[in-house]
DNA sequence: CGGTAATTTGACTCTTCTCAAGAGGCGTGG
DNA sequence: CCACGCCTCTTGAGAAGAGTCAAATTACCG
């Protein structure tokens, strides 16, 4: 705890913060971490459910998830709710309206989770003191390009690869954030999963079933034990 | 042709060309539009089959197609390919390079065409001196990120919608950019449309048919009547 | 501890793919 | 200008992957 006067949104100033060097500030000098965590809105949580944006809103900032999970969802005018994206911890969320000026989709907790706030005003007056920030904040505009493209060309695949890839997508992001790789809690049902990855929630789970079989993975609900990454790898390779 | 020194590349200023409303000089202040005219490499020919550039390569820059058609291309490590995007006259390419520095994906010429480029470093020094450059490149950027949004949320739709969605998409952007809407080339190959929707070209054949009998378009071979844009929308619609 | 939601599993269906054969188009060269 | 060959497109039949429906089991929450 600081001092009483900022405990509500002050409490660990970002170079103090155990995700530094996976969050902004990574790559930034001191200075302008300071700057930049004079801006930030620090702590604010979530219980299940709730939601940190609304597809349609102003944009109001970019958002880096402390802890917890979150989906991105976009609805089509007929109402076809899409997850575009699993959030995990130490990701950063907002870019769907960092450019057009309104959020696309809509941001919702999958658990309790707690984030901090880069708001849209500090943006703008960071971008002159802070040029790193303009840089890096390009930067993950590329990842996030990246992962669309990525993400597009996997929609053709076949459902066990999708699942597949899916799963050692997540592997590989929990081991850059500093977590286990082989071992993790998926948040989203099965129906959640099928949505995501364009299945049926009955095909994911029978083709959880099968990669149990094979030994490549173990299931327990909602936990991951990733047991053979490369077997996983080979569900591509076969075709 | 202007002066015999710049017969090569300085054909048309971007003040002059009839592509500066749906181009990067739309909205731009005319002295902004001649810095941006003087840094533009102009005119440059491609036929069938030539490469813009390839995926891996370095940024070079960003490519303004002034006529003909293109394909975004995306090749995974197994040498699947997937046709990311189909790009009509008067739009801007290169965006999956922009951000990380290295082309993602390959950009191939699908008929005789012709482009601008704005090379990287004139980017860069533009910069400055044109603040609405950078407005205008990252509000594009921002269309980019939603027809990815689009694209990642209709890929699980059902074949049908698909084919629909396409079509209509590619009508509204010719619309958008002065060209008849109801009457294109589609210059894909049927294999290609397959590809980038992910059918079987069998099945965009077929759905070509059905959609033809239902009267809501009219196909001669890679020429597209849009009969009924109302009735192609309403394919959606029913479920 | 009860009730609801999530998951698994089976049987069946349907969309879409694959394979195959034939028709149509187009460019090249005779 | 026509003929040949190649590529593309169309159309049909059968197969396969994934979806739907249904019921039983399990997990979770209050």
């Amino acid at each position: 705890m600081t001092s009483p006067s900022s405990s509500r949104t002050q409490k660990v100033a970002c170079s103090d913060c155990n995700l530094n060097r996976i969050c902004i500030p990574c790559g930034m000098q001191p200075e302008a971490v300071t700057n930049l965590s004079d801006v930030v809105r620090r702590n604010r949580t979530l219980r299940k459910g709730e939601v940190i944006y609304h597809a349609g809103e102003r944009f109001t900032g970019i958002f880096a998830l402390k802890s917890g999970t979150a989906k991105l969802v976009h609805a089509d005018r007929l109402g076809h709710e899409t997850i575009i994206a699993l959030l995990l911890p130490g990701e950063l969320l907002g870019f769907d309206g960092l450019f057009s000026g309104r959020y696309r989709c809509s941001l919702i907790a999958l658990e309790t989770s707690s984030y901090c706030e880069l708001p849209a005003h500090g943006l703008e007056r960071l971008r002159q003191k802070v040029p790193a920030l303009q840089q890096i904040l390009l930067q993950r505009t590329g990842e996030q390009f990246d992962q669309c493209i990525e993400r597009i060309a996997f929609s053709q695949r076949p459902a066990e690869e999708r699942l597949a890839a899916f799963l050692l997508d997540l592997s590989r992001r929990y081991r850059l954030r500093g977590f286990a790789a082989d071992q993790f809690h998926l948040s989203l049902t099965r129906q959640e999963i099928g949505n995501h990855l364009g299945l049926a929630l009955e095909t994911v789970s029978r083709l959880l079933g099968k990669f149990e079989v094979a030994e490549n993975i173990r299931v327990q609900g909602k936990l991951i034990h990733i047991l053979d990454a490369e077997g996983l790898q080979r569900v591509f390779s076969q075709h």
